[in-house]
DNA sequence: GACTTTTATATCGTACACGATTTAATCGCT
DNA sequence: AGCGATTAAATCGTGTACGATATAAAAGTC
């Protein structure tokens, strides 16, 4: 679908070309977060991205590559690397699945497993960073789903 | 300040581990407007950083390098190099302020104003893939500035 | 007026993102 | 069974992000 413009065309500039962005305040609020999660994951050597992925093993190791790529979006081409540091780091491990060898299967170490121990506050911290009561922060979760499914659905018209 | 656990704590961490998290909500909604983004800006020949940074020279051009960033919210080690790439498509020109030497003032070429007309089309785009009102727009982006205000403030104590 | 501090940019290193391509394994179809 | 299509990871190249450091100019201090 293209995009026709509209007698709303003209209204869509303000005279601050950054004040009507939606798309920034998105950006910076996400900047926002990345600055709160960094002191509490430093201690655990752990970047955000990275802790997204542990998350995920913290709930279900074993996973594939693939299945981590689903749940965190992102596919092969950052994952690799970045499972890569964390086996670097002892914390996670990588092996062909034997009853398909495309695939990689990622497990924890005993040194992965005991880090969520050290990871256990931060989910409440970060709650608490944003002065927010849940079920206020719920839907503000609900507002953004539907426009990033919006979003999704407009660009493949 | 130091997060504290509280009562709340247990609750927090659900079945599926990205369910809860608004900082990935965020993520993905800013990931969708880049990938809406996308198609509009490619014929331009633009990124999204880099059309954020034409945008505002496009308003009020010509500015000094720490202007720009402080508008776009980047610093110099992400700027200097996405500016020179600007100024490789001879879209934007680079020269030291001479009344203070430790200034870069960015201008336009007049393939770089030219540019404006054909990205005219853009944010109209992106408010109908958004497929909300303009009201209710305005509505969402205040709630995500006090979010991204209250996250900052607390980063800081 | 030399010296320290601050400010503005640039440089460097590490770590994502992501489109495009590659490689290898599996699947599907006849 | 053979073989083209699909799938799963990995690789490659470009472009952000950003902390730390470097450099040079300007401002402040005695």
């Amino acid at each position: 679908m293209r995009c026709m413009d509209n007698e709303l065309s003209s209204n869509v500039v303000a005279d601050d070309p950054m004040e009507q962005m939606i798309c920034f305040d998105l950006y910076a609020a996400s900047q926002a977060f990345t600055r709160v999660y960094k002191p509490l994951l430093e201690p655990l050597g752990l970047t955000y991205p990275q802790y997204l992925v542990m998350l995920n093993l913290w709930s279900d190791a074993p996973l594939t590559v693939g299945e981590i790529g689903r749940r965190v979006s992102l596919e092969s081409n950052t994952l690799t690397p970045l499972i890569k540091r964390l086996q670097e780091a002892d914390l996670v491990t990588r092996r062909r699945d034997p009853a398909d060898e495309r695939r990689v299967v990622v497990g924890l170490t005993p040194r992965g497993h005991a880090l969520s121990e050290q990871a256990a506050h931060v989910p409440s911290c970060i709650l608490q960073a944003t002065g927010m009561e849940p079920v206020e922060l719920a839907d503000l979760q609900r507002r953004l789903r539907g426009l990033t499914s919006r979003m999704l659905t407009y660009n493949n018209k």
